[in-house]
Formats: structure tokens, sequence, C-alpha cells
DNA sequence: TCTACATTTTGCCATTTCGCCAAACGAGGA
DNA sequence: TCCTCGTTTGGCGAAATGGCAAAATGTAGA
């Protein structure tokens, strides 16, 4: 049997990894508030409202999957949006999401 | 201080459930298939060459998300793919997973 | 150097996820 | 009705995830 889809495991394993990084409400809400500039750590872990280290742990998680990128300046680390075509994304969901 | 996110929370919790279930080599290997047409549950199992549970438990967390929908007809269960602008944001995906 | 600050890492625990197997369910057909 | 086929559900163990707290790291300033 041939197979059916198009793309090959591997492709789909990086995906995955990078819709993995997505699931999860705080991660997006880092992605939303990124796409309007850099932020640093702190400011997002008030805006979050979690102990410092889970919203590290959830940047490590986006940084890996290739959606933020981080830079280092003085003692504060800024992060901000390198995937802004996730927000188009968005606007999908919402229409789907509507539909019940 | 006040939030400076967009949505508010629960939008994001929708929006991590349909990410969340995306984040799976498997399911994105059957919304790629869905993409040309409906399946069946066996033809799906077949393809992913998984336990026909483990692709039933899939579906239903794609099914739950609202990626895919289920149409029983004599015997078979028929999924087909009802969230088709999917398949655009992978694109997005490329470009930026080719940039390492 | 010592201290303070920003962030990351580690450890721990509760919860969830993913795979298989076995059992149950539901629709035809004999 | 009984049997079979296609699918779903339940249960299990191994592994991953998410949260906090504590310890470690690194940078700047006194």
């Amino acid at each position: 049997m041939q197979p059916l889809y198009t793309q090959n495991i591997k492709d789909f394993r990086s995906r995955a990894a990078v819709m993995k990084a997505l699931g999860h409400p705080a991660r997006l809400m880092v992605v939303d508030v990124l796409a309007r500039g850099e932020r640093c750590v702190c400011e997002l872990t008030d805006l979050l409202g979690l102990d410092i280290s889970t919203v590290s742990k959830h940047l490590r998680v986006l940084k890996k999957a290739g959606i933020v990128s981080d830079d280092k300046r003085g003692k504060q680390v800024f992060y901000s949006l390198r995937m802004p075509c996730v927000l188009r994304f968005f606007e999908c969901l919402e229409s789907v999401l509507a539909q019940g």
C-alpha cells in the first residue's frame, strides 16, 4: 500500500511540535502580547499571573518550537514573536469556533 | 495593572484546545489525508499503522475540537475535514521551519 | 569583592497523554 | 434470532506536561 499523505513523517513531527507548543492558553497569551512588540520575562509574568519559573518554561517551549526568539540585554531577556503568520490562523479558528 | 492581551481568557482556552488537538503527528496526518476527501476509520488505520482503537481516539480528539466531522453510513464511519483553513497555516509553518 | 536583581534550572508531585489489548456497541446479513 | 464486521469505550502502564518552590546562573552596580 502506498502512502496517501502528501508529506513525510518528519514533516508531520515538526509541524506537530509547533502546534503542540501553541496548545496552551498561557502560551497563546504570550503570542498575543508579543504580536504587538517584544516583552521581558518579568512583564509576561505579571501578565499571566503565574510563577516566573513557570513562565520561563513556557517561553522555552515556544522558543524551541521556533515561535519566539529571545534577546538578552543587560539583566533582562526580551522575547519577540518570530512567526507572525500564527495570527492569521487565529482568524481561521474563530470562524470555525463560531459555528460551534 | 490592566490586561495587555486583546482576547479574553476563554478565547485563549478554546483556541488552545484546537491547537492542542493538532499537536500530534498522527492527527496531522489524518488532517492531511482528509484534505483530499472523506475516509473511513479503517482506511485511516491502515494509513497510520496504529491500532484501530488508537486511531478512533485520535479522531475523537479532532472531532471534539471541531476539526473533523463524522458520518455513519452502514457499518462504516466516514470522517471529513471541517476546517480546511488549517492547510493554509501549514504553509506558514513551513516557511518558518525552513529557516531553522 | 559583595550584593541585588532577572532569569533559568532542578526537583517534586498531580494530572494528562498515548499506545495496546480486551470488551462492548451497533448495523447488516444469514 | 445469531453471527460478523467496523467502530468505540474502558483499563492499564509508560511517558510527558504543568505548576510551584528552591537552588543555581549570570549580569550590573556599589
